[in-house]
DNA sequence: AAACGGCGGAACGCAACCGTAACGTCCTGG
DNA sequence: CCAGGACGTTACGGTTGCGTTCCGCCGTTT
């Protein structure tokens, strides 16, 4: 019944004033106002902000980046990097996820909606990279999967969400020998 | 001629006000409210919010930790590790600094402070690590402080601030283990 | 004793926002 | 051609906050 293409405005317009005005200062008035649309709309939609953002929010994360499956560990390894680099340096992006997590540390529905978004599947990534490279022989028997994702994640998303500053490709490839290296030398 | 005891009162109210609703949601009445002054008292002391909770915040980071100097890099890297853990799981701080770093992504002018109270110092850290471990032969030359830096506080930040879980001691050996691994293998 | 100045408190005009209720419009089916 | 329903829009009262101004209080300085 309710119109798809307001939907779909109402849903632009609240990543976009997302990343302008954060999820604290965020209004309805004000996505209504992007939107082109009435507040009615919205309230017709979802009946309160935290819904409405975590709705929307969990809808886009949740549209599951694939598995990695190269064939090798570096492969895979460069593929994630390269996937999360990408996602981290997206404008809207980059700057909606420290926004939500600093939101997540007060608000335990948002917290519980992005541990789902985000960490589970991470976990998920971090299980099959490492299960893949050590069924392969690349990476030594009882190397943590968790210790991994820390490894890999961490330093990016220091980098790209916290000191703001672009990893040239020589920072990448660095960076990935450090990880490989760590991995392979620190669980025997 | 400002009552110091007031300001303390304030700065102290704005500190646990940022924790609790974050910078979006500050407002000087609820400051005001809860360091039990009047509105007057603020504004003599600061002409805006912006200002003040700049001013405020880079006080308290500005009191520098100390360089580390333990005469091993083991022993530096524990140091370093243990005080950033400990910061980053005080109730505080664990909520005002994602939530400027979330912020600082769209005002240039939290963005500087920030820089300027954390990059700066974590950098002279990084150097005077790296730098010691590379005269005593603990680290091969070349090895570059800020992947180094990256590494160590990365890992840190994404499980303490991002995942939010406690990380055991088991965890945080691996993870020196891990991080000692990766300098000395990398730069070769 | 008198002047000074920081203090809390109250009120101001202004702006933004909330959530709702009344309104007008468009589409559909008979 | 019209009735009915679902829609978006407009208008509204109420709240909150900003930054400012004025007031009377009180301790300090001169």
């Amino acid at each position: 019944m309710l119109r798809s293409d307001i939907t779909v405005a109402i849903r632009d317009a609240v990543m976009h004033e997302l990343a302008e005005v954060g999820y604290g200062r965020l209004s309805i008035e004000a996505v209504a106002r992007r939107a082109g649309v009435g507040k009615t709309a919205i309230y017709r939609r979802w009946s309160n902000k935290l819904e409405m953002v975590l709705e929307i929010v969990s809808d886009v994360a949740g549209r599951t980046v694939p598995l990695p499956d190269t064939g090798s560990f570096a492969g895979d390894l460069q593929l994630i990097m390269m996937i999360v680099s990408r996602a981290l340096q997206h404008r809207i992006a980059s700057q909606i996820i420290p926004d939500l997590m600093a939101e997540a540390a007060r608000n335990p529905q948002i917290a519980e909606t992005l541990q789902k978004a985000l960490r589970t599947h991470q976990q998920a990534v971090g299980e099959k990279l490492v299960g893949q490279a050590v069924t392969r022989g690349e990476l030594p028997e009882g190397t943590d999967p968790d210790l991994a994702v820390d490894l890999i994640l961490g330093p990016l998303y220091w980098r790209l969400a916290v000191s703001r500053t672009k990893p040239d490709a020589e920072y990448l490839e660095k960076l990935m020998a450090a990880v490989t290296v760590a991995l392979r030398g620190s669980a025997g």
